[in-house]
Parts: C-alpha cells; sequence; structure tokens
DNA sequence: CTTGTATATATGAAAAATCATATATATGAT
DNA sequence: ATCATATATATGATTTTTCATATATACAAG
C-alpha cells in the first residue's frame, strides 16, 4: 500500500524551478490550490496547471476538487525514502522560497480577509 | 569559501540514472576513476566520461589526473546544504547500488589482487 | 428558472529549447 | 604503439512554454 518513488523520477520531479518551488510551497503547507499556487509563484496559470497535472501523472501529488477549486497535496501514500528526501529539502531550502511565501500570505484566506481565491460576492476584481 | 550549489541544479544533476548511479558510487567511496566507473555502471566509456564532464563542470565534482587515470571526488568545498542532500539520498538509496558495488568490488585494487584498472605490466586483458 | 458574466482549471497544438546517445576522433601518459 | 580519458558532431527524443480555447462552477439579474 505504498507508492515507491524511484529516486531518479523524483529528481526529475524536482529538476525545474516552477516544480520545485511548488513542490516545497505544498510541503510547508500542506494542501494548496492552483490559484494559490498560481499567485505563489507569479507565473501564468496554464504554466501552474501543466506542472500540477505533470505532478499529479507521475503520482507525487494528488488533487482533490472542492467546489472552484482544486487543491493539490502530497500523494499519501508516498514511500518512506520519498518523503524524507522531499521534508529534508523542503528544511534545507526554506530560505528560497521567502518571496513565494510572501504572495502567499496575501492570498491565503483568514478570519479577517478573504484569500485571493476565495468567493467575493459582487467583486470585480 | 563556499561552493553553493542551487538545489534545481542539483536536481537536474541527479535526475539521470547513469549520474544518479555515479554519485552515490562517488558519495560512497570518496573518489573513483573513470575506468572504475565505467565498470560498475557497466556502461560505455564515452558515456560515462561525457556524465562526469557534465558534473564536473557543473561545479559538483573535481577531476585530479594521477597518471594514467582521473580520479573523481566531489567538490571539495560544497556546501552543507547540498552535502546534506548528497549524504541522505546514498542511506537512503544504497539498496538500488547493490549491483553497481558488486562490479566495483571485483574492479578495487587490494593488496592480493590488483585492481581492473590497475597497471598491468604485459596483460592483453 | 434562465440568461449573462466572471472565475478556476485544464488542455490541444505548435514552436523552441534542452538533453541523451552513438560514433568517431583527439590528447596525453606509459 | 597502447591505454585511459575527453571531446566534437550529428541525431533523435523529450521537455518546456505559449496561445488560444474548452469545461465547469458560481453568482447575480431579470
Amino acid at each position: 500500500m505504498v507508492a515507491v518513488f524511484p529516486p531518479v523520477e523524483l529528481f526529475k520531479l524536482l529538476a525545474d524551478p516552477t516544480r520545485f518551488a511548488a513542490l516545497m510551497l505544498i510541503v510547508n503547507h500542506k494542501e494548496l490550490c492552483v490559484c494559490e499556487l498560481t499567485e505563489a509563484l507569479a507565473l501564468s496559470q496554464p504554466k501552474v496547471s501543466r506542472h500540477l497535472a505533470l505532478l499529479r501523472t507521475s503520482g507525487l501529488l494528488v488533487g482533490e476538487k472542492r467546489g472552484q477549486w482544486v487543491y493539490y497535496r502530497l500523494q499519501p501514500m508516498l514511500d518512506a525514502a520519498a518523503n524524507a528526501v522531499l521534508e529534508q529539502v523542503a528544511q534545507l531550502y526554506a530560505h528560497d522560497l521567502a518571496e513565494c511565501e510572501a504572495r502567499l500570505q496575501v492570498c491565503i484566506p483568514t478570519e479577517q480577509a478573504p484569500g485571493c481565491c476565495a468567493p467575493r460576492p459582487g467583486a470585480q476584481f
């Protein structure tokens, strides 16, 4: 019941700046929707969507549709070795993601403010 | 005085089976010559040489010529994060390298027998 | 309810860039 | 000359990116 991820395949997925950053953000935040990732990475929506689709079809991420949004998180059955690598990498390179995290903060919904992706009744922007 | 290796560049280098195996063997054995790696990986010499050249020009390995042979080892100034990743990966995936390690054992010089790459006066094989 | 509009995400197609491999050849040491 | 290693060239394969569009959902007005 474990999704064993061959190391070279894992590194191929980590070997692109978009996928690396998206993965690190997801490891740190458990789950994020496409719209939050697009904001955090400051990249075009199709670009982010394509890389997420690759991570999903490779079996590293799973996507779950909830209402308008698709939330991506790590494959829950991921093997221990792959998990350990992702955890360590996220810790070692946390400071590389400061800008993305800052953009993400503006975007994540809180008690005070709805996130950039939240339903905004009647909003034009 | 530290060679900082951007994570995505490190993963690009790890994202190929030849380079992954060569790197793991070098991490485990401190240094190996091209001829030992060619034996251990059971691949053509130009293929191994080309990948080692890439690892060297990327700054992850250094090569030192000693007599007829070129020995490759990790860049001694490599930053702590890259070192930690390589160490952890080598441990987590050690069992994937069993076959390569077995071929390498036949090849490494000992007190009893010269390695496959050792100078063999007058030998034809 | 229906219609119109906006939003979130995905995808087909085409172009551009990158990567891996094989073959052949070159260099330099013994 | 022989051995160990490196490199050049050509080629095929894979990847990445962009653009335009498609699908599906949500919401508000009538």
